[in-house]
DNA sequence: AATGAAGATGCAAACGTTTGAAATTTTTTG
DNA sequence: CAAAAAATTTCAAACGTTTGCATCTTCATT
């Protein structure tokens, strides 16, 4: 790793002061025509970039921000992600990645971190154990300094800052309502983690439906998964061992779903006929599996977007006004071929 | 976004001067106990949040590293950067994700600002663009620093650096072998997008395969794709247009054959009876679609982890020996219903 | 009481850049 | 040719932190 060419050492190369460099890279009109030539012919030579830092330093402005996210590794995490950098690459900032693994310890190490770095504002999409825990305190020290924070995804209803989410209760209510709609009767529920506000707020979406059609909600037909794949299968066989069987399962997303949907087809169960499904989320390919996955769609990339937006606001405006700020954006039913017949 | 509290206020707080308070704030032993005390009680009760930023222009020594990647929004790319993230995350590194989206001017732009920033190392996947034209003054910078850079996923032969990839030249060719080996005799190919090594390391695997074992290769078997699901549609129509039609598909990654499936279905033919499928990825989802898919597993947290570990390795000995450093991580076949009757 | 040794604190420079004001050089003008 | 104007360059300070060295206290030892 060589040390990087800097301003001083092309001003001593050309026995002339850092400022003339200096101006003289920046295109300043008070900079000879012949120096500044000379200057930028050197410096692109010795392939000079400018030292960020420094000037990070200079104007308490670093141009970068930081994004808090419990993992990646999922569609619709890094839709928000692309949504955010989309806007605000353009405006010539930079993101700051961190994922937490659900971890409230690493959260909190990677929010000193980034007030650390000085970022000039944080999207945060809580992890579960913070959620759980209630924990609040790591996000004092970003209000302290009345730094932007915006929630995303999940809203952290326990702290008051700006936040863009999806209205996973309509989104989960509209899914079942249509299970209703279409004739059945015993609707099941493979649920995400508890606490979580997604997990939750979709689950109340389905209890809150069933209630207001004259159905009970029966405890027997809400099992948990982690939202992964892998952790449909056990909880499902479960359902299938219930007298009688659920006619349908809303799954908490579409990697559920058709973790559910695998283990219904080897029990020799037909999809609709005997057990309608729905997912949550829509991934590209649940409209290529077979049979098609009826899912809810929740725009990521539009998170991300919005929740950039309402940063870039923030720049004008008082930035305290971020804490009555609260997007949700409409999910949206999209019927396919797993749940009619 | 209030000033943040600097050693300095602190200093003149307590009427005292800015080295004192920072051997107070990092316990350096030759500071009086009391001071020490009072000094860290206040700075924690203000909030005091040590300025990185300085810090990393006296130290010239920043902590982050660079990641630069065409797109983040799917399941391979972003378990990459989880295992980078595992392994450097404990050692003090933070992460600045770039997403080129394919294109060489924002993998060109974005490189500028790392270097800019004085990013410890560089960490990319070349763009699409990039590759098709041989680009590579913007790469010219790195090593003109003798930053450390390293490849992942995407070998660059036209350039010396480190790199990790998978294996997906003996991926595809014991795809095809499998295929082969029963009993298909006319296998397609849905290819990615021309020039990424990534599309003709596989399609290299598909035709020797192909050859070794004494078939030709024919080109209207062999059809471009976007890598994504809904790319594939339409080259699978032509491919079952074809007389005869192809008995088996072998399709880039598991988006294109999950993709083909559909239309295969849709016309009324059966997998793997009429025609066997194999992707490449091992989503997690393709063990529990219907059928479940015969897939090449790549395993990209251990890409990121390896990568990391070689960025390491590089601290502690000559960094020019980067070039030198390739290491290609073995893909492994796993056989599902999609291709055994 | 003088000496010296710890113990505690302050000074100043450094990292790389920008920028208002001052200084210097060059050009123009009467 | 002198004076004013314009053009070009330099100076110095600033951003926040650390750190070797110098300075100043305090206190014990002779």
């Amino acid at each position: 790793m060589n040390k990087p060419v800097t301003i001083k050492d092309i001003a001593r190369k050309f026995k002339c002061s850092p400022s003339t460099v200096s101006r003289a890279l920046n295109n300043h009109p008070s900079i000879n025509e012949d120096t500044r030539r000379n200057l930028q012919e050197y410096a692109k030579k010795v392939g000079y970039q400018r030292n960020q830092v420094s000037l990070s330093l200079l104007n308490t402005r670093t141009a970068s921000i930081g994004v808090v996210v419990p993992t990646i590794n999922n569609y619709y995490e890094s839709a928000i992600i692309e949504g955010i950098e989309s806007v605000l690459h353009p405006k010539g900032y930079t993101l700051n990645i961190c994922v937490t693994n659900e971890q409230y310890l690493l959260e909190a190490e990677y929010i000193v971190k980034l007030l650390s770095n000085r970022v000039e504002g944080i999207f945060l999409s809580v992890s579960q154990e913070t959620y759980d825990c209630g924990y609040y305190e790591h996000l004092e020290n970003i209000s302290k300094r009345n730094l932007p924070l915006i929630f995303i995804d999940r809203d952290f209803e326990g702290f008051a800052a700006g936040s863009v989410t999806v209205d996973d209760y309509h989104g989960a209510y509209s899914a079942v309502k249509h299970l209703i709609d279409s004739g059945r009767k015993r609707i099941a529920h493979l649920k995400g983690p508890n606490g979580l506000t997604v997990t939750e707020h979709r689950f109340k979406g389905y209890t809150d439906c069933l209630i207001q059609h004259g159905f009970e909600v029966d405890d027997s037909l809400v099992i948990n998964t982690n939202f992964r794949v892998e952790s449909a299968p056990e909880p499902t066989r479960r359902l299938l061992d219930l007298k009688p069987i659920p006619d349908a399962i809303f799954g908490v997303n579409d990697q559920v779903a058709i973790g559910a949907m695998k283990v219904i087809r080897d029990k020799g169960l037909k999809i609709p006929e005997d057990i309608a499904i729905v997912g949550f989320d829509d991934f590209p390919i649940s409209a290529f599996i077979s049979p098609s996955l009826t899912s809810v769609c929740r725009p990521g990339r539009q998170v991300g977007e919005a929740a950039a937006q309402m940063f870039l606001n923030l720049q004008h405006q008082n930035p305290t006004s971020a804490k009555s700020n609260h997007i949700v954006l409409p999910s949206q039913l999209i019927v396919r071929e797993s749940s009619v017949l």
